[in-house]
DNA sequence: ATGACCTCTATTGTTAACAATCGATGACCG
DNA sequence: CGGTCATCGATTGTTAACAATAGAGGTCAT
């Protein structure tokens, strides 16, 4: 669970703890894959990457099936595989599955989450303070800090098929829609109240709140995220787009402009 | 999305709509796992499975793979797979996810639902009843039908991400829980009343009321399970199980005697 | 010129053989 | 007699070759 390769700095080889070939594989993939390297709708071939990654076909497959149960790629038998393409309506869904999960999350988090825990989560709210203020060129860096809050308070759940679902399979899609939407957009001060609100709840064992808390939080940068696409289809030709061009939403669009909860 | 062979009669040479061999040992594995024809912690060697099903270890390891997404198997490089056992612990962290996955589809299922769909619900219910009329020699197909009103609630959020994470990945362990455990048990009367309650709630589009209502089910249903567990912990050796034997809950233990939300 | 049909190539699905790792059995030594 | 170490067997990881499918492109007939 809570994969390493997150947190750590890049570094291009991987850990010398994937034992095997299609594990690595597997993790370059999922990293080209968020980071954009492979464009969303892209094609993926199978002699291409094994050359690419110097593997044969046999792990290449096992990595792809596993690419594929996390819904990063998405295959068709004896046609081929590409790269997911991420639709505003899927995005919506995921906001709503975030929704549920982490309120869950933070629920059990103020019940259980220990006071070290408790700590390193004020500190990841310093570090956004201090991020803040100086500002603002370094929005990748900002964003993972974001998702560093939330990967700590489903840690703090201590419940690990919560952190499995989140951690492992659903930030990884939240990672790629950033990326795909490039919604790196502004400084996220409403954000940041309402995480200090949410840390506060959970010190304050209030189990209730926090739940509410987050349940808002995630909501609110649902219907944000919402509102800005339906502002970006205003004057549009309503496009129906058709399997190989046009992704659901054309990559530019939704840029939460200057609205905190875009990155909840 | 929403596995076709779940509904289906129990078909033993599986649809022509399989294309490939992975993909076809994959559902086998994954029913007879299931289905307790794998027992729990049994080791999987891939010559005698890919003997057993006639097939090579290339797509038996693909389908190995996926069945390790799911966690249904768990692997350890190098040295194997067994099929999963699940501890009480985890089976109380499954409660959990599902009750704030399955609150949240009551929601949706509120305001999305077709009125065929509600029909449908209801005539899952009927059945139910009439099922719990003559009773109580096949409870196999109760436990079936249980999952089937889950399943239409789901699919009534219209939200294909949770119609995914629960279909497709928690309820075949929802089942293998089942079947672990046992816990067959007997007619769930207070169950009934729930469902009907949550069906009317779903049926009067009143969302709030049906995601309360659904949280509570599964809550109680959480509730039980740990309390008859906590009985059958009286009076016995806290062994500390470990590796090869004894499951976290040795089978047999919680059987959830006579209470309905056993089986929510 | 356009449409259907056929061939042909590239890619996927599958198989069998090869290499590397782990656990166990047994020998050796204290 | 017990413990440690080395060898052996079996299983997993990996590779390369073979088979089958789908799509692209061209040809022919209308």
């Amino acid at each position: 669970m809570t994969d390493p390769a997150l947190n750590a700095s890049d570094n291009d080889t991987d850990l010398p703890v994937v034992r095997t070939l299609a594990e690595r594989v597997f993790h370059q993939l999922q990293r080209a894959i968020v980071r954009g390297e492979l464009p969303p709708g892209t094609r993926i071939t199978e002699p291409e990457l094994s050359a690419r990654y110097g593997i044969s076909r046999g792990p290449l497959r096992e990595a792809m099936r596993r690419l594929e149960t996390y819904r990063l790629i998405e295959r068709v038998p004896h046609v081929g595989a590409r790269v997911v393409k991420l639709s505003m309506d899927e995005l919506l869904e995921l906001f709503d599955v975030r929704e549920a999960l982490e309120s869950m999350a933070a629920r059990l988090a103020a019940s259980h989450m220990t006071a070290e825990e408790v700590a390193g989560l004020r500190g990841v709210l310093a570090v956004h303070e201090r991020q803040s203020d100086l500002d603002s060129g370094e929005a990748y860096y900002q964003r993972e800090g974001d998702l560093d809050f939330h990967y700590r308070i489903v840690q703090g759940s201590h419940n690990r098929m919560l952190m499995t679902i989140l951690c492992d399979d659903l930030y990884y899609l939240v990672r790629l829609y950033r990326t795909q939407f490039s919604a790196s957009g502004a400084r996220p001060h409403r954000a940041f109240v309402e995480h200090h609100r949410i840390v506060d709840a959970i010190e304050a064992g209030d189990a209730e709140l926090a739940e509410l808390l987050m349940r808002r939080h995630v909501s609110a940068a649902r219907e944000n995220v919402a509102a800005s696409y339906a502002l970006t289809l205003d004057g549009e030709a309503p496009d129906q787009d058709n399997e190989t061009q046009t992704p659901g939403l054309s990559p530019g669009h939704a840029n939460a402009s200057d609205d905190p909860d875009s990155r909840s």
